[in-house]
RNA sequence: GGCGCCAUAGCCAAGUGGUAAGGCGAAGGUCUGCAAAACCUUUAUUCUCCAGUUCGAAUCUGGAUGGCGCCUCCA
């Protein structure tokens, strides 16, 4: 498999450190809100690599963290009256019950920042004693003029360039405009932690590193998120924990694209989101997953109700294929296969390789979607009634493997209950006789319980819906 | 100012040197008692534009135009 590296700018031949497993991070939500539509572009996109890499027959272990305190988080805990710990609890709840409508998995781990103190001041005292970390005040903040050259690797600038372009005010207290902060100083009324440097909390970027070292060890194989973490987030990660460790710490970063809405970034900065659990009442979660993948993820991809209608409607054929599977594999014939069915389950093994070339190059998921499609259409051809089971067995394994790996899991409808089964044995009859009115008269009746027959050359079909 | 990305049909989107996947939409047809589903046909002689390299370019090079991102909290 190969990955697009950030670090490299070029897609690289996967191999993890320990071979057979996989150390996967990701960076999680600060935890003061819903997330948007454009959160869910990560969540989907590494819940869809992570279910790849099992596919592959990897052992993935998967930590998201969870951002619990920040400034944005004492902020909106201060409004709304309530604790930090609180405001975290909620939107945590709120965050597990959205990702599960996207049919993101939860994770392996998802540690919280503020559970993490001790791991954190410990990466910190490593810094101070490699000359790294400095005091000032009460707070702690990372060197970068000590540590210049190899400072900006990730996102390939300079700190000159970096400077230059510095939008931050000059902070009196830091040595350097570029030096972040480690360990911010109680300011009154914030939640505090003890440290060697007194009361206060860690910065932003240090929790990662903690509890990323701490589940996974000192180098992982991917730490992902999103493309505007690149700068400074990742930058800094990537300096504390190999200026601590002396080690690598990622053997490969990768970003997602951003998802953008009348093609500008959406962001809670640019206030022109969609919380995602707000579409989810007018669309289906699983079309939102589907446009999600139908792009590649490192490209920018644009939200608008028509591309999840269109998404929409493409699923709605997937799930009508693997309804009409199910149908033929229960009315099929289990008989030794003839050539033609051979042939049925040769094509099902080879669209399976196809989807695993595609999601090999670089997780090209939209590629991968034209082998779901094709194993589709090449299938509704060659099945004919009296298919053998195998034949059928094998479009059907081949079906849900890939759409196992693309998460478009949508559980089958439950059999139709007592009364319709008796409708349906009476259109049988009805049709027997050839007496269409009754049998539309008993079509319409089973409509309006909500249920749909359609006529096939092995019977009535019913689904829900 | 520095770093970087993108431009393929009505819409979405793959394809990175060998002659344009796939989906949605639209039009016509086959099958069907009628439907539905499915299938078949049509919908880009051409990939923003201009030059160049090459036997051959959507793919490589140079330039132009348009759009976006990061450098500040952000996925």
């Amino acid at each position: 498999m190969k990955i697009f590296n950030t670090q490299s700018r070029r897609k690289e031949e996967f191999a993890p450190v320990e071979q057979g497993k996989v150390k996967l991070y990701v960076c999680g939500p600060t935890v003061y809100n819903y997330f948007h539509i454009g959160n869910a572009r990560p969540i989907v996109v590494f819940d869809t690599l992570r279910r790849y890499l099992e596919h592959r027959g990897m052992d993935v272990t998967f930590v998201q963290n969870f951002t619990d305190i920040d400034d944005k988080m004492i902020r909106r805990a201060n409004e709304e009256g309530i604790t930090v710990r609180e405001l975290a609890d909620r939107f945590i709840a709120a965050y597990f019950e959205d990702a599960q409508a996207l049919g993101a998995r939860p994770a392996t781990v998802h540690p919280k920042a503020t559970e993490h103190m001790p791991e954190m001041i410990a990466i910190i005292e490593k810094l101070f004693a490699n000359g790294l970390a400095y005091e000032a005040n009460g707070d702690v903040y990372f060197d970068t003029q000590a540590y210049r050259s190899h400072y900006g690797r990730l996102s390939g600038q300079n700190i000159e360039d970096l400077e230059s372009g510095a939008r931050v005010e000059v902070d009196e207290i830091k040595r350097h405009p570029m030096d972040f902060a480690l360990w911010k100083a109680q300011k009154p009324g914030e939640p505090a932690w003890e440290s060697p440097w007194g009361m206060g909390r860690p910065g932003w970027h240090i929790e990662c590193s903690a509890m990323s070292m701490k589940y996974l060890g000192e180098t992982i194989d991917i730490h992902g998120g999103g493309q505007d973490l690149v700068f400074p987030h990742h930058e800094n990660e990537l300096a504390q924990s190999e200026g601590a460790t002396g080690k690598p710490f990622v053997k490969y970063w990768m970003h997602n694209g951003f998802l953008n809405i009348d093609n500008e970034k959406m962001s809670k900065s640019l206030g022109n989101f969609m919380l995602a659990r707000d579409i989810f009442k007018v669309f289906d979660p699983e079309a939102v997953r589907f446009f999600l993948l139908s792009a590649h993820y490192r490209s920018p991809l644009n939200f608008s109700r028509e591309q999840i209608e269109q998404a929409k409607a493409a699923l709605e054929r997937l799930y009508t294929a693997r309804d009409n599977y199910a149908f033929l594999l229960d009315k099929a014939e289990d008989r030794e296969p003839g050539a033609d069915d051979l042939a049925v389950a040769d094509m099902a093994r080879a669209m399976l390789t196809k989807f695993d070339e595609a999601m090999d190059d670089d997780l090209n998921t939209a590629d991968a979607i034209g082998a779901l499609f094709e194993l589709c259409k090449q299938a509704n051809i060659a099945l004919k009634p009296g298919a053998a089971k195998s034949a059928v067995r094998a479009v059907m394994d081949a079906f849900l493997e890939i759409t196992g790996v693309l998460g478009f899991v949508k559980p089958v409808d439950d059999g139709p209950d007592a009364e319709v089964e008796a409708l349906l044995a009476a259109r049988a009859q009805a049709r027997k006789d050839k007496n269409w009115k009754e049998s539309d008269r008993l079509r319409d009746a089973m409509k309006a319980l909500g249920y749909t027959v359609e006529d096939t050359a092995q019977g009535q079909k019913v689904k829900k819906g």
